[in-house]
DNA sequence: TCCATTTTTGAATTTTTATTCAATTTTTGA
DNA sequence: TCAAAAATTGAATAAAAATTCAAAAATGGA
């Protein structure tokens, strides 16, 4: 992965890694406000002081943790987009794709979902913003997506931008149950009814007009 | 609304009412992290200790707020519920209801969509607790939409809690992206195109099976 | 081995704010 | 009008935690 580098940079990525992992699950279990720098050096185990030498702040290891991990889905999600398929095909991968890389990794997503949402970071933060660019990048690309299965006519004449709004709509309201839950089931296996809703629709057929 | 009270209690309540909405301006713009108890005296025009005459402290302000919004809707909600609607009817006045509801106040639902998902709170803190349940209540009311609407043959066979969740997602995702854009459309607008993805699905009828 | 350089450390500092409370102002009822 | 009661005030207090930094430890080359 790390090519060309001598031992002491790839010691000190390693060490960062360590960190950022141990923050991964103080974050997922407390939250940002509600974690401290104590702790996460404790659990990294270094002295609060070291963090401050592999991250500016609080904030910039909180950013760090969430900006790398999204661009890795982001990644493999634009190899799904890259391969030729179907529009359908390629809706029904890059899901798959998401729950079971949402499924791995739990403890991040926990961050992620909890976050997505607070206005005042994703909007004024520098490194906030930065994440939300991710997040409308992959929105771009499934509307992309969209388009491309209506001029096909396999989709309905619909504005794509509101089929990729619906679909991550369905998508997250699954993820979002699936991580409050207890951990029982298999997300993943939500896959097929998320795919049914969204394209088939709930109405029962034999009324259908 | 409030009847037989006394002249103090009903100003009590006014002032307390003030704050409130004093609050929900400042927490709509900073959050709850970024508000201080300062800024929302300032805003409500009293002096910082006045509001401890009113709540218990801030986060029992915030909660307070929440819980208070979230009941009205709640109840506006239960009344659509108990009218005699088909399943379809009810799940549309609903979804004009909430849309609507949103629309009048922004500022409030910047705030509870952003905290809806803070883990911490929700499972950990007593009134956090109170919020989520009046979510849950919610989910169960529309799964128990769904069920009748697949007794009656008018929706496909298929597990109502998930149907359910499916909505909730188209929903809160045009909720989501109204809230975060510049404010140019009319988010009840787009109740037809949620009616519609949810219950037709956005595959074409000419490729349907 | 030795010492210069790099890295780590965690106690001390600083900052930020929620909360308190004694003093002040306003309201009330006689 | 007046004094007791209620309400308001905002400066002072306290607590929490992010960040800093001088000292200690580890490392590396000669």
């Amino acid at each position: 992965m790390e090519r060309g580098l001598n031992r002491k940079r790839r010691e000190y990525l390693t060490r960062r890694a360590d960190i950022l992992s141990a923050a991964e699950k103080v974050f997922a279990a407390k939250g940002f406000f509600g974690s401290t720098m104590d702790e996460i050096a404790k659990r990294a185990e270094f002295g609060t002081g070291s963090l401050y030498k592999y991250f500016r702040g609080k904030k910039d290891l909180y950013f760090s943790l969430i900006d790398e991990k999204v661009g890795e889905v982001t990644r493999l999600l634009r190899a799904e987009l890259d391969k030729d398929l179907s529009p359908i095909g390629k809706i029904e991968s890059m899901l798959y794709l998401q729950l079971s890389f949402i499924q791995r990794d739990r403890d991040f997503f926990k961050i992620y979902v909890s976050d997505r949402t607070r206005f005042e970071w994703t909007i004024k933060d520098e490194l906030g913003k930065r994440v939300h660019k991710k997040f409308i990048a992959y929105l771009s690309a499934l509307e992309e997506v969209m388009r491309d299965g209506i001029e096909r006519g396999q989709f309905k004449e619909m504005d794509p931008r509101d089929m990729a709004h619906g679909f991550v709509g369905i998508v997250n309201s699954f993820v979002f149950e699936w991580i409050m839950s207890p951990g029982a089931y298999s997300l993943v296996s939500k896959a097929p009814t998320i795919m049914n809703i969204f394209f088939e629709g709930v109405r029962s057929l034999k009324e259908r007009r």
